[in-house]
DNA sequence: CAGCCAAGTCAACGCTTGTTGGCATAGGGT
DNA sequence: ACCCTATGCCAACAAGCGTTGACTTGGCTG
């Protein structure tokens, strides 16, 4: 039996979503996604060339972060976290993202790059603006450590919180990051506007 | 020329915590720490027993908390923060343990038994007692996060802050997830004791 | 000076990894 | 019925890993 070579390499990039997911780039093994899709390691490097080619293949990193500018200034927080709550648990794009980059700067650079080119613009024009790339970067830790706690370590109390609660709490943090006064109001830059 | 023992020792042992703060527990080699410590790949082995062994050897994770019951319920978050600060440059075991943790399940359970008994028994009498289990695992998500942030992925606007400005910001964040008012302000049973 | 023990080197093992090239096979178009 | 091509497998490679055991050297003690 001869699966079409659409199929099989739909297979593969599922199989290896999967791997590097749970293992992140360097210890998900090419022999592993081929044993998952049910198919030979050679497969693998015929449609995807290299294991490097594999992982750009089954990871693309679209945040499809919402246009925070229609959104009420007072709830921009809120707004930030429930988004990321459900495209995290949309796919686990992310996870392996955060997998992989953590212990290889190459792939920290990749990650770097997604806040370069996605949070940073979004974020940025609903902070107060003389300070706006601390703020974007207070969100970004903010968001990067609940990922970590929730999906990644899966800290028992952080994997227990309802998504309600998760907002609850964390928006009120992120509408600080872009929306309050500066550390100790000790910016007399800041201009409420 | 002979060195002692306890002089290569050492120096293995300064190599290794190097590697593992590059590079994680897996991608970290022994020949890589060898060479770092100018001596064969063998004597790690005679010293350590085996990787694993120079892992448990080289990181030994205490974070110092301080005891919070001693600091004014108002300055609880910017004690924290300021704590963890130095904390984390005072050597690099805490980037060790997320780089390697990240990535691999057992490494992960590792840091969610310091999390368990380092951090939680510390900041939960400090917490609003109803919701402490959360509370606490609130304050992990922004600790770890910014960590993550600044010396992991050294996202540029996080690295660029200092260590004024960050406590200026993040105090308050962990001041509101361990004693503001639960989400929506649902927990009447809080008090301001 | 002889001998012994600690400190260190060396070469090799077994294993896993990504990757390659050659070989089988199925199946549809002519 | 034939053949050609896409699909797939198998065996093997070179490299890197942790780990091992036997060997060499240096320096102190008797």
């Amino acid at each position: 039996m001869t699966r079409s070579a659409a199929m099989t390499k739909s297979a593969i990039l599922i199989a290896a979503r999967e791997q590097f997911a749970r293992h992140g780039y360097h210890r998900a093994t090419v022999r592993a996604v081929a044993a998952a899709a049910a198919i030979d390691p050679a497969m693998v490097m015929r449609y995807f060339g290299s294991k490097a080619g594999l992982f750009e293949a089954a990871v693309t990193v679209d945040l499809e972060l919402p246009d925070l500018s229609s959104v009420p200034a007072g709830q921009v927080g809120h707004t930030l976290i429930r988004h990321f709550l459900t495209r995290w648990e949309q796919d686990d794009t992310l996870v392996i993202l955060l997998r992989s980059s953590i212990g290889d700067s190459e792939f920290a650079e990749h990650l770097r790059q997604v806040f370069l080119q996605q949070v940073a613009p979004t974020v940025q024009p609903a902070a107060e603006p003389s300070s706006a790339a601390h703020r974007a970067g207070l969100v970004a830790t903010q968001i990067l450590g609940l990922a970590t706690a929730r999906y990644v370590l899966e800290l028992p109390p952080v994997v227990a919180m309802s998504h309600e609660e998760i907002i609850a709490w964390v928006g009120p943090t992120l509408q600080h990051y872009l929306r309050d006064g500066g550390p100790l109001g000790a910016h007399p830059s800041e201009v409420a506007q």
